[in-house]
RNA sequence: GGAGGCGUGGCUGAGUGGUUGAAGGCACCGGUUUCGAAAACCGGCAUUGGGGAAACUCAAUCGUGAGUUCAAAUCUCACCGCCUCCGCCA
């Protein structure tokens, strides 16, 4: 959410950002809104302020003739209150839906565009495998190898699900101990800052399994329900699934103040995701590139405004370091406007190069907040001068298991349709260098 | 799931209808003292919104929401959370 005073005062850029990013608010409406809210709330202060004064005298005054009166008189200002606060609360909840649907204003640096068509490569890394026969897809391999079963998960649980077997289940949890142990590691970290050139405290990331329900009021105030359609409800319970552990990471401080000196913090949370795929019908069928559900490490950090660019430049070399680990080609993408999340004002994706389908497709993403979502939050952080204002956000990607399982799963295949295995991850896979049938 | 208890400021902890935004303590920030520090002493110290150049002032906030009342931290109801015991369970 932005601030009510920041759209009043910058109604043009406000627009502006909406238009940039497809999405249509009617910013006079808004503020002809909040004028009545203003005017009214003003009203019932002074009605408020009245009864609080007269009370006091009622309490004080000896006299208990006047005392009657005065009780009989507050008791008209009472029925005058209840229809003014009728009136006021009309208005704030119209006032409070169009809010809602303010989206976040996008960077100066955020490419223009109207859908992932504007997205622009900013830097790639890494040769392309060649390979002396034509590479196949994973869910090819997969299934030849016996890793990966959707046929039985679709009887069982429908499409768009797997079972995940064997060499590929140790696999995800190698990526996952090799990815938490450059996490928590301050000198890894301070060497990735400083090779990327980012000036940012190296603080470890803490671990964290969250919840995979969250309520849907908070996942409304992480700005993360503007397609109902997207997510798993289960209105029984008032709860709904996550889509990513962002959502219960980034609302780990709701209504907390932190204290400068504590920041940055930074979280690193291993769950599972679910997505329903809603407006995905027919898109990425085969295999597990689209999945209704698919574990993921993600990073979460809480910052001082003025750092928050810089961490999120820091959370991309992240990225870029656990996959020059796993020696996987990709390219870096700054997402264009009318590509990127509601509450995102700048996002960074990164698209892993997979042989089989001859194409880069996106395995990480770097949402860089600033105090949008914090402001819905109520998150915030008390400066050394005793001020207090709202953190600034960002969540990215470490690993999507499904996705880069495919990638290496696409980039070490072997003429004889084995996988081999990434050097960085076979300490973790008993010394083992092969996938093989 | 059953029974009981409890939610007050950064922490702790008083407060069961009346100028209580809330005593005391801790922490924190100034100052006095000291060569310096500690201790002691003095002072300050919640958040949000409105008005004001400012001093200041008005409103709201004691888990959340509704209600009773001229007046609610205090009474009523619902919800949320935490704790203890029993049951169940990975």
């Amino acid at each position: 959410m932005l601030d009510i005073k920041f759209i009043r005062e910058n109604k043009d850029i406000v627009q502006a950002g909406a238009k940039k990013k497809r999405i249509e608010i009617d910013i006079g409406k808004l503020i002809s809104l909040d004028d009545s809210r203003l005017l009214e709330l003003k009203a019932v202060e002074d009605l408020r302020s009245e009864v609080n004064r007269v009370s006091n005298d009622i309490a004080r005054d000896q006299d208990p003739a006047l005392k009657i009166q005065l009780i009989e008189e507050m008791r008209g200002v009472k029925e005058e209150i209840k229809a003014k606060e009728e009136k006021l609360k009309a208005t704030m909840e119209e006032w409070q839906k169009i809010m809602l649907k303010i989206p976040n204003i996008p960077s100066v640096d955020t490419p223009e565009g109207p859908d992932d068509s504007g997205n622009q490569v900013v830097r790639s890394w890494g040769e392309k495998p060649q390979f002396a026969f034509t590479p196949k897809e994973h869910y090819e391999l997969g299934k030849a190898l016996k890793i990966i079963d959707t046929e039985t998960a679709a009887e069982v649980s429908g499409s768009r699900y797997a079972y995940l077997k064997g060499d590929l289940v140790i696999m995800q949890f190698a990526l996952i101990q090799m990815c938490l142990e450059i996490l928590t590691n301050e000198e890894t970290l301070k060497k990735i800052a400083e090779g990327s050139n980012i000036s940012v405290i190296p603080t470890s990331f803490m671990p964290v399994v969250p919840p995979v329900f969250i309520r849907p009021i908070v996942q409304v105030k992480m700005a993360r329900f503007m397609t109902p359609e997207e997510h798993y409800m289960f209105p029984n319970d008032d709860l709904m699934l996550i889509g990513s552990a962002e959502h219960t990471l980034g609302s780990m401080h709701m209504g907390k103040i932190f204290e400068e000196k504590d920041l940055p913090i930074r979280y690193a949370g291993y769950s599972t995701a679910f997505r329903r795929e809603a407006g995905a019908a027919g898109k990425d069928t085969n295999g597990i590139l689209r999945q209704h559900q698919f574990d993921k490490l993600e990073m979460e950090v809480f910052s001082l405004p003025e750092n928050s660019m810089q961490e999120q430049n820091f959370l991309v070399a992240i990225q870029e370091y656990v996959l020059q680990t796993l020696k996987l080609p990709y390219q870096v993408v700054a997402v264009c406007t009318g590509d990127m999340g509601f509450p995102d004002s700048r996002q960074i994706d990164i698209e892993t190069w997979m042989p089989g389908q001859n194409k880069y497709r996106e395995t990480h993403s770097a949402d860089s907040t600033g105090g949008f979502q914090a402001r819905r939050l109520n998150t915030r952080v008390r400066r050394s001068d005793g001020k207090i204002e709202h953190v600034h956000m960002n969540d990215a990607t470490v690993i999507a298991i499904g996705r880069t399982l495919i990638a290496i799963i696409e980039n070490y295949q072997q003429a004889d349709g084995s996988i081999k295995i990434p050097e960085v991850l076979r300490k973790y896979m008993g010394g083992k260098e092969f996938i093989t049938k």
